[in-house]
DNA sequence: AAATTACAGCCGGTTACCTCA
DNA sequence: TATGAGGTAACCGGCTGTAAT
């Protein structure tokens, strides 16, 4: 889907001027194979335990994967009983073992007015999903009717983080099966997933920016190393005997990372423009499919 | 074929509640 | 015990894609 497609782009930005090593890591990233440069400072949250992998999008748009092991026994195929829609309220009521909650649905709003059609949703929400804490009044709602917080269980959380792994996004019989399954309502497993997308989105966020502090904290000792050799090519070329011993005109080749006319390459990974006292002693590196440029100093 | 409308799904931002140090 | 911070379920409004008209 193409939110999911969003979600792997994310930061991953075409710095051009980086490294190719650095260019190795937007590489790897964008073939979403997690492959982080420094997650290691990064606090790990609960839901980050074995389940996150950020880049890990296995298929999250086309939901035409095989059922996962959480959803054996169930048909995700099988249209919802609608007939039976009392009866799944019920259950769904009795089978929400830790959802003392019944948060409910907003009467007001646009996801309302979706729910509130049964035939549109294919819901099982019931009445009492409906009326909305919001914008009741207590005297009318009473204070358990205000918006009590779900704690999802431990095996619930598992069953979804599992379910996550499998596809980010749930096809409407995948979420209905998966609700029923953990007692949830439709509607809460579509938040879980929402949340869910949201924190990958966020701490992927937070591992793009970790990696382009590093490429520009890398670019910029590049860049302080390329200054130190203009100066000393500056004052190279104010002490015209040595200049004059110099080899004669040679071919500096292009690096292909960083498209600059290079000489040997740094510890930087890349080029560094070659010492002042052997610029025309060395040979040539071999220009692999860069740009040679002959460079011949005036006279 | 193009314009309009309704709907569903998702996202970003926010709120409210819960847990824990 | 009180409290502040962090985590997260739930909500809201907006946007986009799709199908029907």
């Amino acid at each position: 889907m193409i939110a999911a497609e969003k979600e792997d782009l994310g930061l991953s930005l075409s710095l051009a001027s980086c490294s190719q090593i650095h260019r190795e890591h937007l590489s790897v990233k964008l073939n979403n194979v997690y492959s982080v440069p420094s997650p290691n400072n990064l606090q790990k949250l609960p839901w980050m335990t074995d389940a996150f992998s950020p880049f890990d999008h296995r298929d999250s748009t086309s939901c035409q994967v095989a059922a996962p092991f959480f959803l054996r026994g169930i048909d995700v195929n099988r249209p919802p009983k609608v007939a039976g829609r009392e009866d799944d309220d019920q259950e769904d009521e009795d089978a929400g073992v830790c959802s003392p909650n019944s948060t409910i649905s907003s009467v007001t709003g646009k996801r309302s007015s979706r729910e509130l059609d049964p035939a549109a949703a294919g819901s099982y929400e019931n009445e009492a999903e409906r009326t909305s804490s919001r914008g009741v009044s207590d005297e009318e709602d009473g204070p358990e009717n205000s918006r009590k917080k779900l704690r999802l269980s431990k095996d619930q959380s598992a069953v979804l983080e599992e379910s996550f792994r499998e596809h980010h996004t749930l096809n409407p019989k995948q979420k209905q099966a998966l609700a029923k399954q953990l007692g949830l309502r439709p509607r809460q497993v579509e938040v879980w997933f929402q949340n869910r997308r949201a924190r990958t989105k966020l701490k992927q966020t937070e591992i793009d920016c970790e990696f382009l502090k590093r490429c520009c904290e890398n670019l910029t000792e590049e860049n302080r190393q390329l200054q130190k050799e203009v100066q000393e090519l500056r004052a190279l070329k104010l002490s015209p005997q040595l200049y004059m011993q110099m080899a004669p005109p040679t071919t500096l080749t292009m690096c292909p990372s960083c498209e600059r006319v290079t000489g040997p390459t740094s510890s930087l990974g890349h080029h560094l423009p070659p010492k002042p006292m052997n610029l025309w002693a060395q040979s040539p590196a071999p220009v692999a499919h860069g740009v040679a440029a002959t460079f011949r100093p005036r006279a």
